[in-house]
RNA sequence: GCGUCUGUAGCUCAGUGGAUAGAGCGUUCGACUCCGACUCGAAAGGCCGCAGGUUCAACUCCUGUCAGACGCACCA
C-alpha cells in the first residue's frame, strides 16, 4: 500500500533542516474540516526547534513545496500548514490498489511465524450460555480474525470450567434428586436446577456440604462413578454451547478446560518452592506481592488444595511450552483484572522473560435492570433466546421487504446474529453494558443490518452492471469522480489497513465496528448523492471501481469483526 | 479504608496534545414515477462531572475532588 503520509512527510523532511521524516510523518494530522484540506503539519512545535513562530515557518514552507505528482496546493493558516492532495491522483491510487488486493485489502503478513493464544468464550460447564458469555466469544473470535488476518497464526482455546466443588454438588444433587430421563430432557436447565435446589437444600441441612464435598474428593481420585457422571455432565454442556458456537459461526482449536490441568500442577508448584517465592501464611501458601502493591497471589489453600491462580499459572507455562506463543491474550471480564496482574507477576518472579506477552483484555460488566447477572437467583437472558429472536425479527423484516430472497432463513440467520454481535462489538470494550431488548432489537441506525444492507446495495449494483455485460477490468478514469462525496468515500477507505492495525494493536475490535459505520454511511451519501448505473460508460466503470472497492473494505470488515456479509439480503 | 476502571447532547456512545467537540437513537421538518427508503438531507440539543496544574495549545497529560461500577486470602 502506498502511504501518502510517507510521501508527504518525506518531501516536507527535505525542506526542513534539524527534524527527519518520522518525526515530520508523527506530526502530520487529518484537519477537523475537508475543506481545510487533506492533511496538516501543525507548525507549533517546529517553532521551537527552528526558533521561528508557526506562522512564519508554515509561510515558507507553502512556499517552498512546489506542485507536484501527490500535491494538488498547499496553504498556511494561522500556524498550520494545510496540504491538498491531488486527488485524482490520490483516488487512482487507492482504488488501483483495493481492486488489485482484493480480498487481502487490509493484510498484511507482520505476524508469519508468530504464534497468539487467545483464550475466549470459557464457560462453566452445567451452566447456561447467557449474554455475559457473549462478550468474551465475541471479542475473542473477532480478535482471533484480526491477527489471523496479519499473518499470525492463531490458537483459539477454550477454557472450559470443567473442574471443581461444584461438580461434587450436582452429583449430590443429582443423587439424591435427579434421574438420567430428566437430564436427558432437560439438559443444562435440568442441571442448573439441580443445583438451584442444591442450595437451598443446603441452607436447611448444612451435611449436604459435606456430602458434596466427598463426592467431589471422590472425582478427583478418579471414583468410577463420579467420574462418569462429570464426564456426562460435560457432555451434555458441550453439546448445548455448540450450538450457539454454530450459530455465532465461531471455533477453538482447543477445549483443554480447567480439569486438563489437574495433573500438571505439581512440578509448577515445585517450581515456586524451589524459586523461593512460596510463603506460609494465616495456614495457606502465598507469593508475596507486597512490595508490587498488590495483595498476595494464594497458589496453595490451608487444606493443600490448588487454587484458580495455581491453575492459570501452570496453563500459561503450558501453553508457553506448546504453543511457543509471541502473545498469549485472555478475555475475560473486567472484574478479573487483579487476579491477572498478581499472577503476571508471580510469572516474572518465577524469571520467565515471556510475562510481558501475556495480556488480560477486559471488558465491562452486563446487567439486566440494573441487577448481576446471577444463573441461581435466575436473572440471566439466554444466548440463544436473543439469537432467536433476533433471527426471528429479521426474517419478518425480510418477509415485509424481499419475499422472494432465495435463501431467506439464512440471511436472516446471519443478520439476526450479526445485529447481536455487532451491537456487543460496538462500544469500547470496557464499558458496562446494560442489556435491553429494545437496543439488542432496535435495527437502526448504527447497527450491524445497516452494515450488512450498505454491503448488498453495493453487491446489487455491482449485479446490475454485470448483468448489462459492463466489465470491470480494473481500468478506470479516476478524474471522473471529482464530487466530495467520492473523495470522501475513497478517503475512508484509504484508512482501512490503518484501522485493522489500530484494532489489533489495542486489542480493541470496537474500532473497527464503528468505522464499518462510517464506511457504510459515506457509501450511503454517496449513494444517494449520484447515479452509478449511468449512460456515459467511462463515468459509470470509475464509479463501478468505487462501489467495488467500497464492497470488498465492507465484507472483510464485517468479516472481521465476526460477521457474515451476505450478497441479497 | 486501599486499588483499578468509567463520567462528553434527553438516551447509547466516538473522539490515542492541535483549528469551530462528532455519530446513532429519540424529537421536529424534508426527500421514494429514480441503480434496493433496513436509505438520505436539514433543524434543535454541550460549563466534555468539578477544581487546580503542566503546555504555544488540554475532552485528551498530572494532582486533588465528587459520583458510579468492579476488586481487595483460601470461589473462578
Amino acid at each position: 500500500m502506498f502511504d501518502v503520509k510517507l510521501e508527504v512527510s518525506n518531501l516536507l523532511a527535505s525542506k526542513i533542516s534539524d527534524v527527519d521524516q518520522q518525526q515530520i510523518y508523527d506530526m502530520l494530522e487529518t484537519p477537523p474540516n475537508p475543506e481545510m484540506g487533506d492533511l496538516a503539519l501543525p507548525c507549533f512545535k517546529l517553532s521551537r526547534i527552528l526558533r521561528k513562530p508557526p506562522v512564519q515557518i508554515a509561510q515558507d514552507l507553502a512556499a517552498a513545496i512546489p506542485e507536484n505528482e501527490n500535491i494538488e496546493r498547499v496553504e498556511n493558516v494561522s500556524g498550520y500548514l494545510n496540504i491538498f492532495l491531488n486527488k485524482s491522483q490520490f483516488i487512482n491510487k487507492v482504488l488501483s490498489h483495493i481492486l488489485k488486493a482484493g480480498e487481502t485489502y487490509g493484510s498484511s503478513d507482520m505476524g508469519k511465524g508468530k504464534n497468539i493464544v487467545i483464550d475466549y468464550s470459557s464457560p462453566n460447564i452445567a451452566k447456561p450460555f447467557h449474554v455475559g458469555h457473549l462478550r468474551s466469544t465475541a471479542i475473542g473470535n473477532s480478535l482471533y480474525r484480526i491477527f489471523e488476518f496479519m499473518g499470525y497464526n492463531c490458537i483459539g482455546i477454550n477454557y472450559l470450567g470443567d473442574w471443581g466443588t461444584q461438580f461434587g454438588k450436582l452429583i449430590t444433587a443429582y443423587k439424591k434428586w435427579g434421574n438420567e430421563q430428566a437430564v436427558k430432557e432437560g439438559l443444562i436447565k435440568e442441571l442448573v436446577a439441580l443445583y438451584v435446589k442444591f442450595h437451598q437444600e443446603a441452607e436447611k441441612d448444612p451435611s449436604l456440604e459435606d456430602e458434596a464435598r466427598q463426592w467431589f474428593v471422590r472425582l478427583e481420585q478418579g471414583d468410577e462413578e463420579a467420574r462418569s457422571l462429570w464426564k456426562w455432565f460435560i457432555e451434555i454442556s458441550l453439546e448445548e454451547y455448540q450450538k450457539v458456537y454454530d450459530l455465532l459461526d465461531v471455533k477453538f482449536d482447543s477445549y483443554n478446560g480447567e480439569s486438563f490441568f489437574n495433573d500438571k500442577m505439581e512440578p509448577v508448584i515445585k517450581e515456586l518452592e524451589e524459586k523461593g517465592l512460596l510463603k506460609e501464611s494465616q495456614g495457606a501458601r502465598i507469593v508475596d506481592l507486597e512490595e508490587d502493591g498488590m495483595p498476595p497471589c494464594l497458589i496453595l489453600k490451608s487444606d493443600g488444595s490448588t487454587l484458580y491462580a495455581t491453575r492459570d499459572i501452570t496453563a500459561a507455562i503450558y501453553r508457553k511450552n506448546t504453543y511457543n506463543f509471541d502473545k498469549c491474550i485472555y478475555v475475560t471480564g473486567v472484574s478479573q483484572s487483579l487476579h491477572f496482574r498478581q499472577w503476571f507477576k508471580v510469572i516474572e518472579k518465577m524469571g520467565y522473560e515471556w510475562h510481558k506477552d501475556l495480556y488480560h483484555v477486559p471488558f465491562g460488566t452486563v446487567s439486566i435492570g440494573g441487577e448481576k447477572l446471577a444463573t441461581r437467583t435466575g436473572n440471566v437472558v439466554l444466548l440463544e433466546e436473543i439469537l432467536s429472536k433476533a433471527i426471528e425479527k429479521t426474517l419478518e423484516t425480510i418477509e415485509l421487504k424481499n419475499p422472494h430472497l432465495e435463501n431467506k432463513h439464512e440471511v436472516a440467520k446471519q443478520m439476526g446474529v450479526g445485529a447481536v454481535i455487532f451491537s456487543d462489538l460496538y462500544s469500547n470494550r470496557i464499558k458496562d453494558v446494560s442489556f435491553s431488548w429494545d437496543e439488542v432489537l432496535n435495527f437502526d441506525g448504527e447497527t450491524g443490518p445497516y452494515v450488512q444492507y450498505t454491503h448488498a446495495r453495493a453487491c446489487s449494483v455491482l449485479r446490475k452492471a454485470a448483468d448489462a455485460g459492463a466489465e470491470l477490468d480494473g481500468a478506470f478514469d479516476s478524474s471522473l469522480l471529482s464530487s466530495k462525496e467520492e473523495y470522501q468515500l475513497v478517503k475512508i477507505l484509504a484508512g482501512f489497513p490503518d484501522k485493522v492495525k489500530q484494532a489489533l494493536e489495542n486489542l480493541e475490535p470496537s474500532i473497527l465496528t464503528r468505522y464499518l459505520v462510517d464506511v457504510a454511511q459515506d457509501f450511503n451519501r454517496f449513494y444517494h448523492e449520484h447515479s452509478i448505473l449511468v449512460d456515459d460508460e467511462a463515468l459509470r466503470n470509475a464509479r463501478l471501481a468505487l462501489v467495488q472497492a467500497a464492497k470488498l473494505t465492507l465484507s472483510i470488515g464485517l468479516r472481521l469483526i465476526g460477521l457474515h456479509a451476505p450478497e441479497r439480503v
